[in-house]
DNA sequence: ATTTCGTATATGTATAAATATTTAAAGTCT
DNA sequence: AGACTTTAAATATTTATACATATACGAAAT
C-alpha cells in the first residue's frame, strides 16, 4: 500500500507512458504532449520528462525528433539484447561443474580462407587452438579458434592446457570490437565425436570475429551441443 | 584540427574513459576516481559525468555501486543486441522480393503441449496458422503459429491469406512481451519440402512467446532456410 | 570473534534555469 | 512552381544545487 509518495520519478513516467501506449491511449504513429506539456501533467521538472521519454526511445517503443516531437513507434522495431556469457558462466549458470579440455594447439601461417575473411595479408601468422568445454562429463561446446600473431603477440608464450583461449584473450585484450553471427550447421565426423551426437546431427553454431582498434584479433567457431538454446525476454 | 573547442560533452567524456579503459591506463578491477574528482578533471559539473559513467556502465564496461564507486568490468560483460525485424522486411534489406503465402489456418483447442507451454487453463481456443515467407521464389522462412483467441478476440474475423500473422499482431496488439529462443532443429520431410531443403538437414529455428499484460497472446516457431545467419555487431 | 549498528561516502535522482541544436514549416525571391 | 532563407518549436545538453539512497567500513556491543 505504498501509493501515499509522489509517483513523478522518472521511472513511474515510463511506466505511465508505456501503460498508456499499451492500453491504446496513445495510439502507434500518434504525437504525444511534448515535453513541457507532460512535465506540467506530472509536476516535474522537464529533465525528468526528457529522461523517462529518452529511455523510452531507445528501448524501441518511441521516435524522437527536434521540431517534430515524440511519437509512438507503429512497428516497434524492439531489440533483443543477448547477453553473451563465457563459457564457463553458462555452465556453472545451468548448475553444471564447468571442465576444460584442449585437443591442439599450432601456430602456421593463415590458411586462404581465414586470410579472407579477416582482411589479412597473405602469409601472417596464426595460432590455431582447438579445445572442448564440459559439463561435468557432458559436453558442452566445441571451440575452434584462430587466432591473429601479429594483433596479439604475447600469444606465443600462453599455455591453453589449463585456461581457454577465450578467458585468456579476455584477460589479455579485453574491450575490443564483436562480430557475432549465429547458425545452425550440421556435424561432420569429427564434430560428432567431440559433442557425442549423430553424425549429420544439427548443431547451433556461433561464429565470432573480434578487432582491436581495427586490427583482426580472432576468428572463432562454437558449437554447441545438442539441445543448446539461446534465449532472452525483452 | 579541431582541438580548440571544448570536450566536455559528455560523449567526449564517454570517448576519454573508454579510451583510457582500452589502453590500459585504468586497468580491468581497477577503481575509477569518483564522479566528484572527474567533474573537476573535465571542468563540467557532476551531472555529465554521471551520464557518462551511467551510459558506459550501461554498456557493460564499467559497475558501478554506490558508496563502493565505479569499477572497470575485468571481463566486460557485452550485450550483443539483436535487431529482430519482420520478415518483410528483412526479405527487403537482404534486396529480395518478399512474397507470402498462408498455407493453413484453422481454429481448434490449444493441443496440451501448447497449453502446458503457454499456461493456458484447458480447453481454451486458438488460432493454428502455418504460412511461408519467400524472397522472391527461394524459401525464406517457414511460419507455425498458435494464437491464444481470448487473449486477441479479432483474430477471429482476421483474414490470413494476404496478410501474414505476424504484421497483423503486431498492428493489433503491439508492445507485448517476448521471450525469444534461438536453436538449431533438423528438417523433417513436411519442412524440407516447404524449405527446399533435404530431409534432416539443420534449421535455424526461432520461437517466440508473446504476452500482452501477462497473458499468452501467441506461439511462433520460425524455420529459417539454409544458409541463415543472425549477425549483429557490437 | 562475531554480530549489530551508525555514519560517511559515492552514486542516484530531481529541480530550476539556461543554452544549443535540429528541423518542420512558413515566408521570400526568383 | 521551385529554390533559398528565415523563424519558431521541439528535443538535446549542460550547469548549479539539493536531497535521496544504498552500502562499505569501522566502532560498539554481545
Amino acid at each position: 500500500m505504498t501509493q501515499s509518495t509522489e509517483n513523478t520519478s522518472y521511472k513511474d513516467i515510463k511506466k505511465t507512458v508505456l501503460a498508456r501506449i499499451r492500453s491504446g491511449d496513445w495510439q502507434p504513429d500518434s504525437l504525444l504532449p511534448n515535453e513541457s506539456e507532460l512535465a506540467t501533467e506530472f509536476s516535474c521538472t522537464r529533465t525528468t520528462v526528457n529522461r523517462a521519454l529518452r529511455e523510452l526511445a531507445e528501448e524501441g517503443y518511441l521516435e524522437r525528433r527536434r521540431k517534430a516531437g515524440t511519437r509512438v513507434l507503429s512497428a516497434p522495431q524492439r531489440q533483443a539484447r543477448f547477453t553473451i556469457p563465457m563459457v564457463r558462466d553458462e555452465v556453472e549458470a545451468l548448475g553444471g561443474t564447468y571442465r576444460y579440455a584442449l585437443v591442439s594447439c599450432d601456430q602456421k601461417t593463415a590458411p586462404d580462407w581465414l586470410a579472407a575473411r579477416l582482411a589479412l595479408s597473405p602469409g601472417r601468422d596464426v595460432m590455431h587452438v582447438r579445445c572442448m568445454h564440459y559439463s561435468g562429463n557432458t559436453p558442452f561446446q566445441y571451440e575452434d579458434r584462430w587466432i591473429v600473431t601479429d594483433s596479439v603477440p604475447q600469444v606465443k608464450q600462453a599455455n591453453f592446457s589449463e585456461i581457454g583461449p577465450n578467458e585468456w584473450l579476455i584477460q589479455t585484450v579485453p574491450f575490443t570490437n564483436v562480430e557475432l553471427t549465429f547458425l545452425a550447421s550440421r556435424a561432420d565426423v569429427a564434430l560428432a565425436d567431440f559433442l557425442d551426437v549423430a553424425e549429420g546431427e544439427p548443431v547451433f553454431t556461433g561464429e565470432r570475429i573480434t578487432w582491436l582498434e581495427g586490427r583482426p584479433v580472432t576468428f572463432a567457431k562454437m558449437y554447441f551441443a545438442a539441445g543448446y538454446r539461446m534465449t532472452t525476454q525483452f
